[in-house]
DNA sequence: TGCATATATGGCACAATAACCAAATGTTGT
DNA sequence: ACAACATTTGGTTATTGTGCCATATATGCA
């Protein structure tokens, strides 16, 4: 890796390490029907308001998500849906892995 | 999230998380290509052995990766090539954060 | 067998992340 | 202006990830 490339791929790194965490997944997930607002992840994960708020911050700085504020709630949705499509490809690598799992217990 | 769901994600958030390093997103992107042996990788970066040894051990450990060993040396290739098709979505969130920049600065 | 090469593994120091609590900010309704 | 609510931010601690060194293992060759 030359020095030229380095920031690419650290920016490259950044989005994936924004989604590198169970929670933040799922409210990828979430937000790929439609937007939602901050309560509703805090109806809806058991962890403290604090906590999800940081998770969205982190797939916000990432550009995974924008958010408006309307009222007193803040809504997030989805940027880049061509995140959604990835899914796909990391059933793929789950589903490899559990057969390979399977065939070595055989 | 659900009790049900919960290891799906985490599963789902273990592929990420093996990609989200740069040195292992380029170690990917150079596997696009053709296969690899270990040796190759100690050429390329500048970082000690041991390192890359357990950068592409994460990538396999994830099943991104698999290796067979040749003589004294050990290809690796990439098992699921689908995860390449994603670096376009990638590029696309950077891009469309650099044009926000750009806005920002404006 | 002994030696050089290629890779993997264990251990340690340091950096980065995650979760909670507490406090700050912004908004609506009284 | 004040109270209630929604969200963000700062601080602290626990956990995890990274990188280097030293060491172990495996292979090929003299």
């Amino acid at each position: 890796m030359n020095k030229k490339e380095k920031p690419l791929y650290d920016a490259r790194a950044k989005i994936f390490k924004s989604l590198a965490h169970p929670t933040r997944l799922w409210m990828v997930h979430q937000l790929a029907d439609s937007e939602r607002c901050v309560c509703e992840f805090v109806d809806e994960l058991d962890v403290d308001f604090s906590t999800i708020s940081k998770h969205l911050s982190v797939l916000k700085q990432a550009g995974i998500v924008e958010d408006d504020k309307r009222g007193k709630q803040v809504y997030y949705r989805l940027k880049v849906p061509c995140i959604l499509k990835f899914m796909h490809c990391v059933e793929a690598v789950i589903e490899s892995q559990a057969k390979e799992q399977a065939r070595l217990i055989k």
